[in-house]
DNA sequence: CATACGGCTTGATCCACATCAAAGCTGACA
DNA sequence: TGTCAGCTTTGATGTGGATCAAGCCGTATG
């Protein structure tokens, strides 16, 4: 099963309640005393936009999904630098079993809603319920060809590239979540600021506004305001991306 | 369990035989019987240096563990940009259960040995033995973690840091496979040419060379002809690697 | 022995992106 | 209504690393 096809599974299926990791983790092929035990354990917290969900290197006690909104994880050096290394999206997962401090800082950038996990019940589960691990290692594993993709990005892309290819990523992502083909003539709202974009895709802020000022005035986009795109031609902009093949998936 | 603990354990450790898999994936918790079966599908394959041992695109199917040597991860643009997006160690996992065809270049970049599961048996002996997936899990879960701290060397470090934290990362692995305190007066072989090494950093060859010239000048490092290097003061060499907490673990 | 070749170094120059600086826009709030 | 803060755009300038080019070294090859 594609990534594509686990996110917009997970928001639409109507028969799979409202908590993400009981969809992508269970509830396909688990049993109603499995499901029924992850209920008794989960409890849900809700975050405003621009706050901080957990700092790196605190306790983390818990593992979580997300529910709506989202998330990103980001990397500081000392001096200031940041580099975002992931985005969490509806029906993403952060935390690991196995250990207890957060590797990384996860702030809520639109307001958001988390379904939790106490850390220690979920991982007695996950050595009672082997369909667990086993849903919790594909998911990984998409994570990691995500990542590995970003790298690509980030080590030999072009800035021009960068943008072209996380708006087509959004794009992407955000025609799947409303089950549209991926036609043309999409529009959407972007969900990030230019700052936090540029922290993604590891330029400045003021390099993101020339290049999505220059694919603007190129026709490669079309903007409403500073949020609002519209792609007149998907296929150019993937051409503009540099991507040779699937333009990656969205960790 | 750290990442530097089951390298070290899986080439030291006189118990667990020649299989890396064995070790890593299941030997230390798993019954006889689950050995056994793991025993009975797997098989040996060597590659020399430079040889590749499958193509991004191609069918694929066998999972595999390195034995001995080093290989590489990479990805390739249509105009020929290439990043690499891993180096496989001994006890480093390839191939993922459900998906048939490589997402990247695999080469060899000393001689290597590789141990092979063919993928079909493979996945059923998942299925059948949970702690297989929790393995894996565990693996691609540490594998995710390098891949971000990666992402924030590429996106965000200077040349300089760059060279300095893959030294001190290739210094560290070296250093846990001989079983040394991590002290002072460290001396190893780099494994991998100027190319590699750029295509890893998202460097061009010159830069690497220019940017090892300036370390040795500046006392960081010691060159003994072009590839054995001596690291006087670690210390100092994380420092100038610009990493603040672990040094990250090497994928 | 000459020649070639792969890996490496070093120099000169160029340019994409960072940095520094100023100002525009929009919405919130007094 | 003013103003204030956050976000964004745009311009001017600087620079780190890419690119282009030449040559070195060690080793394989005829």
């Amino acid at each position: 099963m594609s990534k594509a096809s686990i996110i917009s599974d997970n928001l639409v299926s109507q028969e799979c309640g409202d908590c993400p990791i009981r969809h992508r983790a269970v509830c396909a092929r688990c049993e109603q005393d499995e499901l029924d035990r992850l209920e008794e354990i989960k409890y849900y917290r809700t975050f405003e936009a621009g706050q901080t969900v957990i700092w790196s290197g605190d306790r983390m006690d818990f593992v979580a999904s997300v529910v709506t909104g989202i998330a990103s994880l980001t990397q500081t050096m000392e001096d200031g630098r940041r580099q975002m290394v992931g985005l969490l999206l509806p029906s993403d997962f952060i935390g690991r079993p196995g250990r207890n401090t957060a590797a990384y800082d996860v702030t809520a950038i639109t307001d958001v809603v988390m379904c939790c996990f106490r850390k220690k019940p979920f991982e007695e589960m996950m050595l009672r319920t082997p369909r667990i691990s086993q849903r919790l290692l594909e998911m990984t594993l998409d994570e990691l060809d995500a990542a590995r993709e970003w790298m690509l990005l980030l080590g030999r892309k072009t800035a021009r590239e960068k943008i072209a290819s996380l708006i087509a990523i959004i794009a992407r992502r955000d025609a799947e979540l409303r089950l549209r083909s991926a036609g043309n003539d999409l529009t959407f709202e972007l969900p990030l600021t230019r700052e936090a974009m540029a922290d993604y895709l590891g330029l400045t802020l003021e390099t993101v506004s020339r290049q999505i000022s220059a694919l603007k005035r190129d026709g490669i986009i079309l903007l409403e305001g500073k949020r609002q795109v519209t792609i007149p031609d998907f296929d150019r902009l993937i051409e503009e991306a540099g991507d040779d093949a699937d333009g990656g998936l969205l960790s």
